[in-house]
DNA sequence: ACCTGAACACCGTTCAAGT
DNA sequence: ACCTGAACACCGTTCAAGT
C-alpha cells in the first residue's frame, strides 16, 4: 500500500521519541518506512511543515481549563506538561515552532478564555495566558535537556566497582507505568507564584 | 599571527549576529577567518563547547539587581532582554545551551541572591529566579522569532505598486541607536504578574 | 498518483602530514 | 604550536524518469 501523510508523521514521531530530535532526519525517517528519502516529499513539503505537523498532533485535543479558574489553571498546566513529557525533545520541538502558523501560536487561546470568562480583558487574559505557556515551555525545555544528560552522567561517570551504581534516579521514577511522568513541585510551585500574580491583577485591575 | 580561540569566538558572534544560528556553520565560521574548517578544532573542542562560549559572551558581566528587590528584578529582567536582543537567535541558543555546565545555568543565582536577602527561603529564592528567567527566555525567544518572520512576511506579501510599502514595523523602531530596542509593553507586563506572585509568596510564606 | 535514482550543495569531525 | 588536505559519514532538497 501507498504511503499516507499520516504514515509519515506517525514515523516521525516514533523516531523523535526513541532517538530525539536531532536524529530525526528525513534519511533515516525515509529508511524507516523502506522509501527513499526524496519520496517524503510528496507527502509534505519540507522538513519544516513536517515538524509543525508533529506539534499539532503532539499538541492534538489538550483539554481545555475548566472549573475555578486557579485549581483549573493549575491542572490545565500539568496536563501540558504531561503530554510534553510525553514525546523527547517536545518542549524544544513546540518553543521553535511557536512563530508557525501552522503550529502552536493557538495553545493560549484556551487558557485565555477562561480568564476572560473571569472578568479579565481581553489584552490581560490573552497576557497572563501567553505568560503561563512560556513558562510551562520553559521549564519543560529544562526538564527534558536534564533528562538526556543524565544518562551521559551516568556513562562519564567513573564506575566504582566496589560500590554498585544505583538506579539513574529515585527507584520509584522507573515503577512509574509508560508517559505517566512524577510530579514536579518545582513545576507546581512556579506555576503557582504566577497564579498568585494573576491572582492580584484579578482583584485590581 | 596565530588565531586565538577569542577570535574565533568572536568571529562566531558575528556570524550569528549576521545570519543567525541556522547559518553558524564550523566551516562557513572557517572561511570567515581565512583558515580551513579543521583548523577551528585546534581552538575549541567542538561546535558546542563553541556555541557555549558565546552564551558566556553573551551573558558576561550581566549587572546584578540591586535595590528594593522589585523594581530591581523589573529592572534586571529588562536588562537581560536586552542583552540577549543585542544578537540574534540568542534566547533559542541560550535556552539549547541551559543544561551545560558552561554556559547559562547560573543566570538565576544573582536574582535567587537577591530575593534571600528579602528574607525568602533558599529553595523558595531559587525558584522564584529560576521562573523568572524562564519567561524572560520564552519571551524574548517569542520575540526573535518573530522579527524574523516579519521580513518573510513582507517578501511574500504581494507588494501593491499604487500603494507603497511603509516601513517594516513602526517607523520609530528603525531610528533607534545601535542595539537599543523598544520597551515591549507585554513584556514588563508578564516579568510584573510573577513579580505580583513573587510579592505574594514574600508576604504569607 | 506515487516513488526511484542520481545529483547538488552542503554539514561536523578526524587525522596524518606539513611547517 | 598551529594549520592543511583529504577523507568519512552524513545532511535537506530537487528533478527527471519510471510505474
Amino acid at each position: 500500500m501507498a504511503l499516507s501523510k499520516q504514515d509519515v508523521v506517525d514515523a516521525a514521531l516514533g523516531i523523535l521519541d526513541e532517538y530525539g530530535l536531532a536524529d530525526l532526519t528525513m534519511r533515516r525517517l525515509a529508511d524507516n518506512l523502506q522509501v527513499q528519502a526524496s519520496a517524503l516529499y510528496w507527502h509534505v513539503a519540507n522538513k519544516q511543515t513536517l515538524l509543525a505537523e508533529l506539534v499539532r498532533a503532539i499538541l492534538a485535543d489538550l483539554p481545555h481549563p475548566n472549573g475555578p479558574w486557579r485549581p483549573g489553571l493549575a491542572q490545565w498546566s500539568e496536563q501540558l506538561r504531561e503530554r510534553l513529557l510525553g514525546h523527547r525533545d517536545s518542549a524544544e520541538l513546540v518553543s521553535s515552532m511557536r512563530a508557525i502558523a501552522l503550529a502552536a501560536t493557538d495553545v493560549e487561546d484556551a487558557p485565555a478564555a477562561l480568564l476572560r470568562r473571569e472578568g479579565m480583558g481581553p489584552e490581560q487574559a490573552r497576557l497572563a495566558a501567553q505568560t503561563l505557556v512560556h513558562l510551562i515551555l520553559g521549564h519543560v525545555y529544562e526538564e527534558q535537556q536534564h533528562a538526556q544528560l543524565a544518562p551521559l552522567a551516568i556513562a562519564h561517570a567513573r564506575p566504582d566497582p566496589q560500590t554498585p551504581q544505583a538506579a539513574p534516579s529515585s527507584p520509584d521514577r522507573d515503577s512509574l507505568p509508560d508517559h505517566e511522568s512524577a510530579p514536579d513541585h518545582d513545576f507546581s510551585a512556579g506555576i503557582s507564584l504566577l497564579l498568585a500574580g494573576i491572582d492580584a491583577s484579578l482583584r485590581e485591575p
